[in-house]
DNA sequence: GCCGAGCCTTTTTTT
DNA sequence: AAGGCTCGGC
């Protein structure tokens, strides 16, 4: 038989991992057992045994998790082959199911995804007619409940008696007429879809014979019964994991799946990889001694061939910023040095706005970085805009997009107006375009506003007959409906420096650019395509893309965002107490999987990896005394080293500062 | 209906 | 620190 492509270059377990396509397997594979190399291999083995790559699914957690394994694929499977392997989310996997289906569960073809914005605003407004305007009720904490209810089956009770079931009865008969699904909607109307329609079930079995589940302890309970829907006899399903890794309980994620995957599938074959083929001793021993602490895990030991050089440091400073300062020199000096490559070098912190200084000090420095997550693109005012409109194009009836965009730019219809438009909507019981386009209604208004109305209808109207069009193209569409719906004039109007006006502006020019992709590479599912495409990949900015720097430099990450990555040198800034582990998890009862989230951070390190905490950190703008992580004292300290930061800085200035001190100024001064 | 000033809360993590 | 929201003057 021929060998599989970089069959070679694996070890005695992957290779069983990999050969071993028929049947159900589990694969327990901890941090850097080559896990990635392992399944790429294996779905390259399927192809080179005549399986057609588009029967092969396989699911990923992240989005970002997809795009590297397609990547890995592309690379690996002969005749660009592995471009046919169905591979994505399980929402993105639903999001494809229900294009082709939801009209079998009652919805219009034209259904659209609410993001989580959408859902905060629309629950808002649902929360406001419920309870009065003076009554206040936390909309994200309305949504938090809701989505773990949704995703755990579990009802949150009359809504007679309770106000959050009340609230959750609302929102989803909006959200109906709206015709509107949000993350959650998409896995339970997926798994809705297959469990009750046995014709599409057979479709997608038929379609699928080989099932692949990354990261599967992150998968949770909806996501496990879409598995068991999607995968029949024979059960070629094969699932890799580490529950030591499992991260995303607080989103329902269900460690147990992983615990108990027997009693989903008949006699799995288990196979375990431990050899670790990234880090050093050192780390690694740090990593197993804080992770043993946890209780009821598979217990697994990571062990290497790689003694490595260096022991991990455990370094404190006075402040948050002299963390960053540090860790700025540092990565400085080391590629000055050294000649490490700054995109050897990631900083990994547990909260977003940790890295808002981070970015500061580096700026200064001229260090290039980029920012992995963070605040989302489409997050910007600009491109929500846009967005509502096309969307809005696409679904009329969509209100809450409607009315992000009634009076944006201004045009007369201002609250007053929108109000009751709203309020006749829900007596009627029809969308607020409806009552909009109604004569009866418009009638009513003053002629000025009236006015307001029939051209903003027009404008639609037109745009989207301009969608509907075959031949449309999309990213010219867009820039003229920017310019005729007086859009770009104001924002001109409402930006107060002409930069606020040109970064806005160039939003949307990458907007329009990624229009423009979309259009080049698919552009047959039309605007709908493109819309299920930004709300589902949300595509995360990298905030300086002006400069040349754009996929290098030292990466800046959550450490939730940073599961699956690795570097040859990691810093952990923040671990503090209230922090690592975070103060919420504490109240929560989450305290393991915040060690586990710290044991992923650590696992990422190759071969440098430096813990820091500080005395007083600066939040919301206040000065707070922090005391370090309780986790540190768990570590074994046989190979870490400690050092104090604070006391060393206030010796004397070396040469070496001052030169930094220096590069500070130049970099300021050219910030002006 | 429009706009600015000041107040207030905020993010823990992602689809 | 910063963006969202409310209120009051126009």
């Amino acid at each position: 038989m021929k060998v599989a492509f970089g069959m070679g270059m694996l070890n005695p377990q992957q290779r069983e991992a990999v050969m071993r396509i028929d049947g159900p397997v589990l694969i327990l594979a901890g941090a850097g057992t080559g896990k990635t190399r392992t399944i790429t291999a294996r779905m390259s083995y399927m192809v080179e045994r005549g399986i057609p790559p588009q029967n092969i699914l396989a699911v990923t957690f992240t989005n970002k998790a997809a795009t590297e394994m397609r990547e890995r694929v592309i690379d690996m499977v002969p005749d660009g082959l592995g471009r046919k392997i169905v591979l994505g989310t399980f929402h993105a996997f639903c999001v494809r199911l229900l294009r082709e289906h939801a009209e079998r569960l009652g919805y219009k073809k034209n259904w659209t995804i609410y993001t989580q914005n959408e859902q905060t605003s629309l629950l808002k407004r649902v929360i406001v007619r419920l309870m009065g305007k003076d009554e206040s009720y936390d909309a994200a904490k309305a949504q938090s409940r809701i989505s773990s209810a949704k995703n755990s089956g579990v009802s949150l009770g009359d809504p007679k008696e309770n106000t959050e079931a009340a609230i959750m009865e609302a929102y989803q008969s909006e959200m109906r007429a709206l015709n509107a699904m949000d993350f959650d909607d998409l896995l339970i109307l997926g798994v809705q879809l297959l469990e009750e329609h046995e014709d599409i079930r057979d479709l997608i079995r038929y379609r699928h014979t080989h099932v692949m589940v990354d990261e599967f302890q992150d998968t949770n309970s909806l996501q496990m019964r879409l598995l068991n829907a999607i995968v029949g006899p024979p059960y070629n399903v094969c699932v890799v994991g580490d529950d030591d890794q499992s991260i995303y309980g607080w989103r329902g994620a269900d460690i147990t799946n992983i615990l108990e995957f027997e009693r989903f599938f008949p006699d799995p074959h288990v196979i375990k990889l431990e050899e670790n083929y990234r880090s050093t001793t050192p780390i690694l021993h740090t990593a197993n001694s804080l992770i043993k602490n946890n209780a009821g895990r598979r217990p697994k030991t990571l062990w290497s061939k790689n003694p490595g050089n260096d022991f991990v440091r455990l370094l404190i400073t006075n402040d948050d910023k002299e963390e960053s300062e540090m860790i700025g020199r540092e990565i400085e000096k080391a590629h000055f040095q050294d000649k490490t490559p700054f995109e050897d070098f990631a900083v990994l912190f547990r909260t977003n706005d940790q890295s808002r200084i981070l970015e500061q000090q580096f700026r200064q420095r001229r260090i290039p970085y980029r920012v992995i997550g963070a605040r989302s693109f489409f997050d910007r005012r600009e491109i929500k805009d846009i967005c509502a409109y096309l969307t809005v194009l696409h679904n009329p009836h969509d209100d809450i997009n409607l009315l992000r965009i009634l009076n944006t730019p201004t045009r007369g219809i201002g609250n007053t107006t929108a109000e009751l438009a709203r309020e006749e909507s829900i007596q009627r019981g029809c969308s607020i375009f409806v009552v909009l386009c109604n004569p009866d209604f418009q009638r009513r208004m003053p002629e000025k506003t009236r006015n307001s109305i029939r051209n903003f209808i027009d404008l639609l109207n037109k745009y989207a007959e301009a969608a509907r069009s075959p031949h449309v193209h999309l990213g010219k569409m867009t820039e003229q409906l920017m310019v005729e719906s007086g859009y770009i004039d104001f924002l001109k109007k409402q930006a107060k420096e002409p930069d606020e006006f040109i970064a806005w502006e160039n939003g949307l020019k990458s907007l329009v650019d990624q229009l423009n992709g979309y259009h080049e590479r698919s552009s047959k599912e039309g605007l709908a395509g493109f819309l299920d495409e930004i709300s589902l990949n949300d595509e995360r900015e990298d905030r300086d893309k002006d400069d040349i720097t754009k996929k290098s430099g030292v990466c800046l990450i959550t450490m939730h965002a940073s599961k699956g990555l690795e570097f040859p040198v990691v810093y952990l800034p923040g671990v503090e107490n209230g922090l690592l582990p975070h103060k919420r998890s504490w109240d929560e009862g989450r305290v393991d999987e915040e060690r586990r989230l710290f044991y992923v951070g650590i696992t990422r390190a190759r071969q440098k990896l430096t813990l820091s905490y500080v005395r007083w950190r600066l939040k919301y703008g206040e000065r707070i005394a922090q005391l370090p992580s309780p986790f540190l004292k768990e570590l074994d300290r046989k190979y870490i080293e400690e050092r104090d930061y604070a006391k060393e800085s206030k010796a004397p200035k070396t040469a070496e500062q001052n030169k930094s001190f220096i590069s500070g100024l130049r970099a300021m001064m050219s910030e002006e």
